[in-house]
DNA sequence: TGTACATCAGTGAACGCGCGTTCACTGATGTAC
DNA sequence: TGTACATCAGTGAACGCGCGTTCACTGATGTAC
C-alpha cells in the first residue's frame, strides 16, 4: 500500500535528486492518470518511498510540481523543435520536419501535451516565449516558403495559426481515439501543409 | 456563505423540477470554473440553495451529474449541427454549414466543449453514436461533394477526420488564446475546407 | 587515530478542510371520507 | 365543509476519507580538533 522498497536518504550533498525523482514521479503519475489532478504529494511520496513532508525541503508546495514539470514540459518541447528544424536547409522541408518534431512530442507524452496547451491560467503565462519562440519558428518557415515561393501563404502569421490549430486537434484527437484511420504524422503534416503550400497562383 | 435565498420546496408533483436545476447548476459550474472536478455535491447544492443530500432523490451519484451534463451536451451538439446542414441542399454549403455549426457550440460552451471531447473513458464510449450520426453526417457531406464534383477528396473518411481535427484544434485554441488574430469561424472553416475542395485536377 | 559535534536529509504525528454518502427525521400539501 | 392521514420534497447531523501543510524530531554523515 505505501512504499514496496523503503528508501534510504541521499548522501551528503546529494539531497537534489529527490527532486529529479519527485518531478519523474509527478511527471508519471500525470501521463499514467492523464489528469494533472492525480499529482498529490502523498500519492508523489508513495511512489518514490519517502515521507510526504519531504518534499518541501525541495518545492514550496503542491502547485510548484506541476508547475516544474510543466517548465520541463515546454523546454523538452521547444528543443525537440529546435533541433528537428536547424537540421533543414530548405524552408518547406524545414516547416514540415518542425511540425512532424511537434507531433512526436504530442504522441510521446499525450497527457503532459494535453496539460501543456490546457485551460490552466498559470500555463497561459508560460506559454508566451514558448509561442514567440518555437511557433516563432514556424511562422519565419513559413514567411521563407512564401519568400522563396514555395507556398501561397499572403499572411503567413494567420495561416502559422491554422496550422499549429490542424497539428494541435490531430495530435489531441489520436491519442484520445487512436483507431480511427488516423494517417501517420508525416501523412497528416503533408495533408495539413498542402493547403498552404500548393504552387503559387498564375 | 451558504446560499443567498433559501429556496422552498417545489409542490407536489414538481420534484422533477430539482433536476433540472441541478443540472444548470452543474453546468454552469463547469463553464465558469472550467473544471468538470469543480462539480461537487456540495458546491452544486449551494447555488441551488437546497441541502446536498436532496440531490440524492434525482441522482444515484456525483459522477451521474456530470454524466447528465455530458449527455445533454452531445444532445445540443447533434441538433446543432443537423438543423444547420438540413437547412443546406448544395453539398458544399452542407458541409460548411455544418463546420460552422460545429464551432459555433464550441463557442459557445468553451469549457463543456471540451469536456466532451476530453479524456474520461466514459466519455470515449458515449462518443460513438455522436461519431456516426453528427461526425458521420459531415463524411457525408465531403462524399457528396466529392461525388458533385466540387472537391476532390480520394478518401472521404480520412479527409473528414483531418477537417475534424482542424476544427478541433481551431475550437480549443481559439477559446484558450482568443486574441492570437483568428479568423471568424466562417473564414477559419473556408480556410480549412479549401484543403480538399479546391477545383479538381485536370 | 579518536572523538565531539554540526548539519544534512529526511520522518511521524497531528491539524483542519471539503468532500461523498448515509440515516433518521420533518413540515407542507394534497386526498379520502 | 371539516379533519385525519399518506406522501412528497426535501433537511440536519454525522461518518470516514484523503488531502495539504505544520511542527518538533532523528539518525546518519561528514568535519574540526
Amino acid at each position: 500500500m505505501t512504499n514496496t522498497a523503503a528508501r534510504r536518504p541521499n548522501r551528503r550533498g546529494e539531497g537534489g535528486k529527490l527532486r529529479d525523482d519527485i518531478l519523474a514521479a509527478a511527471a508519471g503519475l500525470i501521463e499514467e492518470t492523464g489528469s494533472e489532478q492525480a499529482v498529490t504529494l502523498r500519492e508523489v511520496a508513495r511512489r518514490i518511498g519517502i515521507a510526504a513532508p519531504s518534499i518541501y525541503e525541495h518545492f514550496p508546495n503542491r502547485d510548484a510540481i506541476v508547475d516544474a514539470v510543466i517548465d520541463a514540459g515546454f523546454a523538452e518541447l521547444q528543443t525537440s523543435l529546435t533541433r528537428a528544424m536547424e537540421g533543414e536547409a530548405d524552408p518547406l522541408s524545414r516547416l514540415r520536419a518542425g511540425c512532424i518534431a511537434y507531433l512526436r512530442f504530442a504522441a510521446r507524452r499525450p497527457s503532459e501535451y494535453r496539460i501543456l496547451f490546457g485551460r490552466r491560467s498559470r500555463i497561459r503565462v508560460r506559454l508566451t516565449p514558448l509561442r514567440t519562440h518555437a511557433l516563432g519558428a514556424l511562422v519565419a518557415a513559413l514567411r521563407d516558403c512564401a519568400a522563396a515561393g514555395q507556398c501561397v501563404s499572403s499572411d503567413p502569421d494567420a495561416d502559422a495559426l491554422m496550422v499549429w490549430a490542424a497539428l494541435h486537434g490531430y495530435a489531441l484527437l489520436r491519442a484520445s481515439w487512436p483507431s480511427l484511420g488516423w494517417p501517420a504524422p508525416g501523412g497528416a503534416v503533408d495533408q495539413i501543409l498542402s493547403g498552404y503550400t500548393s504552387a503559387a497562383g498564375p
